[in-house]
DNA sequence: ATATGTGTATTACAAGCAATAATACAAATA
DNA sequence: TATTTGTATTATTGCTTGTAATACACATAT
């Protein structure tokens, strides 16, 4: 899986990591049980500390995204603890996108849209 | 308008100013052209400093939601500048999102009803 | 005229975060 | 035994956030 930081992103190179490979599991580019690039690896591609990317790891760890293991390395768990609901924080954060569209006059159908091809249509 | 800052939050006060002003004027509890609270009355009832609240001004005022004006203080604008699309950085947003929702099982509808429900009715 | 109330500019400071850097360690495999 | 894995540690640098205390330009009210 390719990963592409953007320098000028206020977002932390950290998460940039840690929302790609979310997404990548979304998306169906990381499947469950695969093995994610090593530390180093990852590192060494996108020019970076190693420690960046060992944050972003456990952070996807903590989160039960992935499990990490000394010497098997990292990888995809197979059972991702299911929700009900958004969090809180994802909830506010659909709100302030929405409503940015809805000042710029955007209508509600093109974000629809966005979600639903976001969401894909894999299963 | 009542603006309610989370302590614990990872976003900073300013950008939770920002936020939630944009999201008042999106829900029409802002309507175009209506004062804003003075930067020293809002951050006294905060309770933070008056440059936080002026950084949060500043930071409107460059996006084009408000104007401010040296007593007359700040209002809402009255013509918005509109958008054919969302920025590059909330498509990120929605896409992160949309694919932490994907993953926890909740099902595409709900996210759809959200944005229907943060859209809003109004017009 | 004088006082008051706007947003804002300035300067300084403290605290925390992000990222790098250089090592070192535990554990498993080759 | 050597290598590879994630991780812990310590230190350092730079940036952001928020506070604090003033001061200024400007417009209105008294």
């Amino acid at each position: 899986m390719i990963i592409r930081i953007d320098e000028l992103s206020d977002v932390p190179i950290y998460l940039q990591i840690r929302n790609q490979i979310v997404m990548g599991i979304s998306g169906g580019e990381l499947a469950a049980g695969e093995q994610l690039p090593t530390v180093r690896a990852l590192a060494l591609e996108i020019g970076i500390n190693v420690m960046t990317v060992s944050k972003a790891y456990q952070l996807l760890k903590q989160e039960g995204y992935i499990m990490t293991d000394r010497k098997n390395g990292a990888r995809v768990r197979m059972e991702i603890q299911k929700q009900s609901e958004l969090s809180e924080a994802n909830k506010t954060e659909l709100r302030r996108i929405v409503s940015e569209a809805r000042i710029a006059g955007i209508p509600v159908e093109e974000v629809l849209s966005l979600v639903t091809e976001y969401y894909g249509g894999r299963d």
